[in-house]
DNA sequence: CTGAAAGCGCTTACAG
DNA sequence: CTGAAAGCGCTTACAG
């Protein structure tokens, strides 16, 4: 009933073989046939069943996104945003994309390797880099190729990786606010678990002790107050409304009492004044290049696995303030 | 290299086309046959190639899930969630999705078209209800199979579509204030398009009138400011907050001089103090029933189309107090 | 209850 | 530069 290939084939007096090299550009064909192969197509409205080509090339030409193992996932404007850029890169690229969601690592894992066995995918691209992690171990484990979306703590030589320099986001923040003439800083987080984490906060520190000033950790709980600070480095801005409100409670004024700089971005930053001072880490690029960096991956199978560098940009806005 | 249905057919000493009939669990074949089949793809680690099975079959078995058309869709949490839902239902049903987003309309179209003429879905699931749809067009214009999450403004009866009661949510914010004492009360909007608004709007204003209160309808902008008004019904919770902090400016305290309640339930109610009274339209069943109703009419092809309505719950929290 | 065969719509060596 | 043929791995009438 739909069009195909044969039928492109006889209006346009040749072979099968002949539309489907024009279809896909081949250089052997000659411009005069590759006109009059387009020409049928477009008269007949033909496109191409992806089930046959797929089946026929061996490859599916189709990504696997895997979303973190996680309950909410969209609390995080993150992922929307990063899935909504793969899509467009992918598209560009003429591959499709697949999504894999789950709320253990368990079932996650289930999905993956039905996706692969099933041969729906080439790959994955991971979208969180979590400490144990049982998708990366069976990716590994079995050369399926993928790329991840943010920095493994292990076998970071084995995995082709896409993150922000989070050492400079940490180093980058405590510069801002040393411009301001703050001497007293304090780096706000809620969790101290995973790199990024642990990247900020030393760039932070290593800064710090650099330009010589005083710096501590809070962690951020029930009890949270502050010293003698005059300004905080806080691990994102939805943390961020919370850390102000305490400081409100507390009879702080952001940023008159306190500055605050923070990271992602995200829309939680423009709600309600005052705006959040923060670094925009690029969510769009991270897309685009963890698909390139994966169609690099299946295509050219290099020997080595690199990390790729997004940089960020420094938002100003109302949270911080000179002294 | 795989292992097929050849490998597992000589495996078990049976044909092929027998272990395709034991692995959509025909009711034909013996329960021995089926026993050595299995048995045999155990071994082997048999797993059925997707793209062979859809040409041979006909059926995509994938559902396109359609994002609108803006540039933003990771501000709203509601998104994630319900792709989240529908790609769980899907599993569940053995289906896969595949997604379109695109920034404009014709980007948009042109996508959904790819998608439906390469073959690789069987129909859609649209997430949005705008007034003049383009992609709705297509899909209607072309009897392609698909549900809509939302209420057409169009229509109705050639679509099936999946939706809370926008009208009893706008008559239910009423009662629960009006139970609580109030008296005045203003609708706040920030947008006047669309279904939802304008039942919502409708809902409210009925019951405003019907028990005898003091309406009105506030846009919030720039000017945003009330009168004599004690109570709120606000679209949604991100306005909310952009509410709150101009009652705040204004001198007023929420929920002590005025009270707050907004739709959504979304994490946006419990960041900061005080947390929402909120509506939760339910986004998990939401999904699932979309991906219910789109295999219902994909295989039964029913000649009529239905409006699901799904239920919602209020949530009490601290936006609102008795006067 | 099971088998043999045709066919889904492509791609890709192989020839010429 | 183009054609003829085999094959990708299934499903599904058709027979028996």
């Amino acid at each position: 009933m739909a069009v195909t290939i044969k039928d492109v084939a006889k209006k346009a007096g040749v072979n099968a073989s002949t539309v489907s090299r024009v279809i896909k550009d081949s250089s052997e064909i000659s411009d005069r046939t590759k006109t009059k192969v387009r020409k049928a197509m477009m008269e007949l409205g033909y496109t191409r069943n992806a089930a046959a080509r797929i089946l026929a090339s061996g490859k599916a030409n189709t990504i696997g996104v895997v979303f973190p193992p996680v309950l909410d996932k969209s609390s995080q404007p993150f992922f929307m945003k990063i899935l909504t850029a793969i899509n467009e890169t992918a598209r560009k690229f003429n591959v499709s994309i697949a999504i894999a969601t789950g709320h253990t690592q368990t079932d996650l894992k289930k999905q993956v390797r039905m996706m692969y066995s099933e041969r729906r995918v080439d790959g994955f691209i991971v979208l969180y880099a979590g400490k144990t992690d049982i998708i990366r171990e069976y990716l590994l484990g079995n050369s399926i190729p993928f790329v991840l979306v943010g920095t493994p703590s292990e076998q970071q030589n084995e995995i082709t990786h896409i993150d922000n320099d989070n050492k400079l986001l940490g180093r980058e923040a405590v510069r801002h606010l040393a411009t301001l003439g703050h001497r007293n800083i304090a780096f706000v987080t809620d969790t101290t678990d995973g790199e990024v984490f642990s990247e900020r906060y030393q760039g932070f520190s290593e800064e710090m002790v650099s330009q010589n000033l005083t710096k501590s950790l809070v962690k951020f709980d029930r009890s949270f107050s502050i010293g003698r600070e005059t300004a905080l480095v806080v691990m994102d801005d939805v943390l961020t409304l919370k850390v102000m409100e305490r400081l409100n409670a507390l009879g702080f004024r952001v940023p008159d009492d306190i500055s605050i700089i923070t990271y992602n971005n995200s829309i939680f930053g423009t709600i309600t004044h005052p705006f959040l001072t923060t670094f925009d880490i690029n969510v769009v690029r991270l897309g685009q290049a963890a698909v390139e960096k994966f169609l690099d991956l299946l295509n050219n199978n290099p020997s080595y696995h690199e990390k790729t560098v997004i940089p960020f940009e420094l938002i100003l806005r109302e949270s911080t303030k000179a002294r």
